[in-house]
DNA sequence: GGATCAAATGTGAACGTTCACAACCATAAG
DNA sequence: CTTATGGTTGTGAACGTTCACATTTGATCC
């Protein structure tokens, strides 16, 4: 590093402004009880000497290690997939950054359970606090996580740990907001395409419980005949839009709890000569990059993931500093994009 | 954390071991001169206490941080849409595990420059090294790590220091291959769909050089004319695709160098009234999530992310351990992903 | 049979920071 | 004038590991 150079320490900063160590390291974490002037001229001389603290040697008395890690508990395969996941991170490292911290990554890695990647951070107990990614497979590492006494965030609804601190987008006012998006264009008979009966996230359900809320709203009651079930994948969508097409009376409008599939649905319609938006409106659900390159474009419901990482890391932060939480759970609005699908 | 309790140290495991400190510090590195039994028996001890090495003290003593950097010079908006990225995160922070290092993100964050990923990382000195994305806007970022004599691996050419250890995908070898998937169903005049003519990638100059050689292999020379220019955003594409099919003599295919330029060549296409293959086949690079749901679904060329990820960990810890590199760089071979649209 | 060597193990210092505590100083209070 | 007070600064130990070096042991060599 850096070629042969001695590293400069804080003992050589102390020296150069004529104070001790430990003043120098009270400038360094704000302490309050600094002498103006005196903080000033160490701050100087750390400038001039390009002092950067060891990060290492912080953390090694015992408190904290500067480091938060971010846990992915995904199979390799499905980390490829997720777009917002990628927007969540940057949040996160955003905010880390502004603190000082640094993000750690640790994923599932090759191992094909996902504990694995809460194993490797939490046991090894490197880091001050934990992002987790919500997933349908975590509860295990959520009791983990619970059971360690470690401060963590989920990213989404924890179903291993119902009383976990949270950040997550709302759900249920996204899928309240598409709905009524769909009443309000004149749709009564709505279908919808779910994701999976079991081992769905769940954030599906409230988005399907914002749904019927806007039936309710508008005096229209839920019906379960209209709807249908997927894997998330395409594919999936395409062949669930054909049993709702099949149906005696089919809606008039699609409302697919994820773009991916509401892609495959207006597939569907247009295999059987139908035209989407005129004759049915589809609606997804995330914003994917490919949804504004799809043709017809998708109307969607955007997430913020930018904004839940973000958020999520300054509650960890709080969390780590022992602050009073005023509230553990924190909903970030969700933003209906409307295209032309609709 | 984990309640109150003191931490265990090498300390606590050598007295129950009955060695020294040093001995256990030994078997923790695989030091090679320690007595099988001897070593059995630490291992042992290790085990009953679940002990686990402080990350922090390792490092203090100068060496190793058991860190290692994945610093993305993106800006937060760009880093949503590239869907490579997290795999190759993914495949980096696998073999990261098998070593015992640990991934810490390091993104452009909220400054617009990109420059502040690198600063941020490299200036602090955390970790022993570095994986670096490249963008088309790291030269300076390549620059400043070539002079900080700091160990690190480029993901793709880095045009900010040409002699940077480096893995990418074959992307001449890609851009062959889809050439001659072209020129073997029968297409002679094909059109390329580049990116920005400024400020383009390395990757996108390769793959149109592999591109001309297969031309120049099936004795066909590369007609300038048939090459136009985007942005890489699909309504590019479909501009690009415009200017295409007024020319003359319009390419019967055309070879975008990435896909969701593609996928807008394919609606341009269709627009005119013409279909996709029958009239005009298409070819993309990438082989992004969306390609496969794409309608037609999307010939293209797969890159191997999460390999490149995990091969240019590989080097870098290979650099870092001061082991001498046959090869300055890898290569991994990309492949042709053949589906409807050609 | 003493010298030489290599393998195995031990000893104490060092890494760069923070912590706990002591000491100093000026001011305010009695 | 003495004592308390609070802000500011300094001192030395401690954190948990690795490093450099010393020591012990047993085998090998001439």
């Amino acid at each position: 590093m850096t070629s042969a150079k001695k590293r400069i320490t804080i003992i050589d900063v102390a020296a150069q402004a004529g104070v001790s160590h430990q003043t120098v390291s009270r400038v360094i974490n704000n302490s309050p009880n600094v002498n103006e002037e005196t903080r000033n001229r160490v701050q100087q001389v750390i400038a001039d000497l390009n002092y950067r603290p060891s990060l290492a040697a912080r953390s090694l008395p015992g408190r904290r290690s500067f480091v938060i890690g971010f846990i992915v508990p995904y199979d390799p395969d499905y980390l490829i997939r997720d777009p917002h996941l990628l927007a969540q991170i940057g949040g996160a490292d955003a905010e880390a950054n502004t603190q000082g911290y640094n993000l750690i990554l640790s994923t599932a890695g090759d191992s094909k359970r996902g504990l694995g990647a809460y194993e490797r951070f939490v046991r090894n107990q490197v880091g001050d606090g934990a992002l987790v990614i919500e997933t349908a497979s975590s509860k295990a590492g959520g009791e983990l996580l619970a059971n360690q006494d470690y401060p963590y965030v989920s990213l989404g609804r924890d179903l291993g740990n119902p009383d976990a601190y949270m950040v997550s987008s709302d759900n249920r006012d996204g899928g309240k907001q598409a709905t009524r998006h769909l009443l309000k264009i004149g749709h009564q008979r709505i279908g919808i395409i779910n994701g999976p009966p079991i081992g769905a996230i769940a954030g599906l359900q409230e988005r399907l419980d914002g749904h019927q809320q806007a039936l309710t709203e508008a005096g229209l009651s839920f019906d379960p005949n209209l709807m249908v079930f997927g894997d998330y994948t395409r594919h999936s969508g395409e062949l669930a839009t054909q049993q709702l097409l099949a149906l005696p009376d089919p809606p008039t409008a699609i409302f697919s709890l994820n773009d991916r599939m509401a892609m495959g649905a207006i597939r569907a319609v247009q295999m059987v000569g139908l035209r989407v938006p005129e004759d049915v409106a589809v609606v997804g659900y995330d914003d994917i990059p490919a949804a504004a390159d799809f043709f017809p474009a998708l109307t969607t419901v955007n997430q913020a993931a930018w904004k839940v990482g973000q958020l999520s890391a300054q509650m960890l932060f709080k969390l780590i500093a022992g602050e009073k939480i005023e509230e553990k759970e924190v909903i970030i609005p969700a933003e209906l994009i409307v295209r032309e699908s609709s």
